[in-house]
DNA sequence: CGTCAGCTTGATTACTTTCAATTGTTGTGG
DNA sequence: CCACAACAATTGAAAGTAATCAAGCTGACG
């Protein structure tokens, strides 16, 4: 794992604690700062590696990271996305396991690294901390199971669909309000929706000429979210 | 949700405290038992269902549960199993949500109904039970990406022979140690496989005369156990 | 300008679902 | 105890869906 040191404000002031460590006081966050390591990783670099043992929690400061986990024959299944605010690798601190998947950088990211010791203290100090980490954690829980549900019922016009709309929750758009502010290859929105790369070209170019989205090389323009959503059959 | 009233002990000396809520102390465990409700859920009833508000928490003294989700079109989709010292219902208490799924009783329950007061507040008082409590979420999400891996990626046979050896490490053997120790119907076994169940059935008899398995009228007998983790093409 | 990775398209194949029809099982009331 | 109804299991045939294989294309970059 490459890293280069760089300069982060300390946890005291950063504008991303409006996430999960917003209930941390003044203390704790200078506890929380001291000792951290903060790197940068280059678009495709790996933040960890499934399986590997957990020695740190990964806060995203800025950047875009998949997660995901390898299935049968290798095949990569993309199973979560983070980006700035969101923090990485505290399910297998708080278990004492490997972790539970492979964290990739999509675009440079700068990310502060937090040791394990250091997480479990203030973490053990702070029951409402707990508490936020039991609610991401059920939020992720929740997720994952309609992710599940999804991929074993619906079709893959639905599911590609759907990739697209997680994609726009995830990372919303550019500045004009319509094109989505993430780049994947079809092989990665494949591996999102759980088909294989060449169903998904022609399942976006269907959508395309449906006039549900846009294709303009590597960028997607989501021109009707509301036959987005019909396309993907959801219905909550 | 009908239950008649039933005699159960108190939870300071109940056999399954090994599970979740074994950190508690005698003290905590009073707390929990005082004004609890226990009830007896025939086969079928439904224990709570998906969307309606959480107000309780549910230890199963004995019996064995389906929790379920409804995916498109009303098709039901089994997410997980629960049995004798299982809780279930704690996720919506801890991130104040409606219930995400439906528990359904599968065989004749005993089951203890805890209020959402009491176990807040007895989770409040004991980081040890949140770090349990954590640690079980995230088995929990764990276990739902692996079996949206599987699902995604896996051909039917291979998830029917996954469907069954999860059925073997929720519920065990009979007697015989080979029979497995619970029935679901061939369209059960589909919603947990995500498929028909027409194919549920196919596939099932394809591994009765590949000797994996045998079929006995409502029972399922694991002949060949190894060659059934290998159908399953399962590597862990 | 060659190369490599990603993208696209067409044709074929394999797998699964769906529909339809039949048989088997279970529980209930007469 | 039987008959009936309701549900569960099974089997076959047809239709549909998506994966795979093969080939050509495109664009970025050293």
């Amino acid at each position: 794992m490459k890293k280069n040191n760089i300069e982060i404000p300390s946890c005291t002031n950063c504008e991303n604690s409006a996430g999960i460590l917003c209930s941390l006081n003044i203390k704790e966050k200078t506890e929380l700062s001291c000792g951290k390591l903060d790197g940068i990783f280059k678009k495709g670099e790996i933040i960890f590696k499934e399986g590997n043992n957990a020695y740190n929690l990964f806060c995203i400061h800025k950047g875009k990271v998949k997660l995901s986990k390898l299935g049968k024959d290798g095949k990569e299944q993309i199973v979560r996305f983070a980006k700035s605010g969101d923090i990485l690798g505290y399910r297998s601190l708080l278990s004492n396991e490997p972790y539970h998947g492979t964290a990739t950088a999509m675009v440079e990211c700068e990310i502060c690294i937090i040791s394990k010791e250091v997480f479990q203290k203030v973490n053990e100090d702070n029951y409402k901390l707990s508490l936020n980490l039991i609610q991401l954690l059920s939020k992720d829980l929740k997720s994952a199971e309609q992710h599940l549900i999804d991929v074993a019922q619906k079709t893959v016009k639905e599911r590609i669909a759907e990739a697209l709309i997680l994609l726009v929750n995830s990372f919303g758009y550019l500045e004009d309000k319509i094109t989505l502010n993430v780049n994947l290859t079809r092989s990665e929105i494949a591996d999102l929706a759980g088909t294989s790369t060449e169903t998904t070209i022609r399942t976006l170019s269907q959508l395309s000429s449906d006039n549900v989205i846009k294709l303009e090389g590597k960028n997607i323009l989501i021109t009707n979210f509301k036959k987005l959503v019909q396309s993907s059959n959801t219905y909550d």
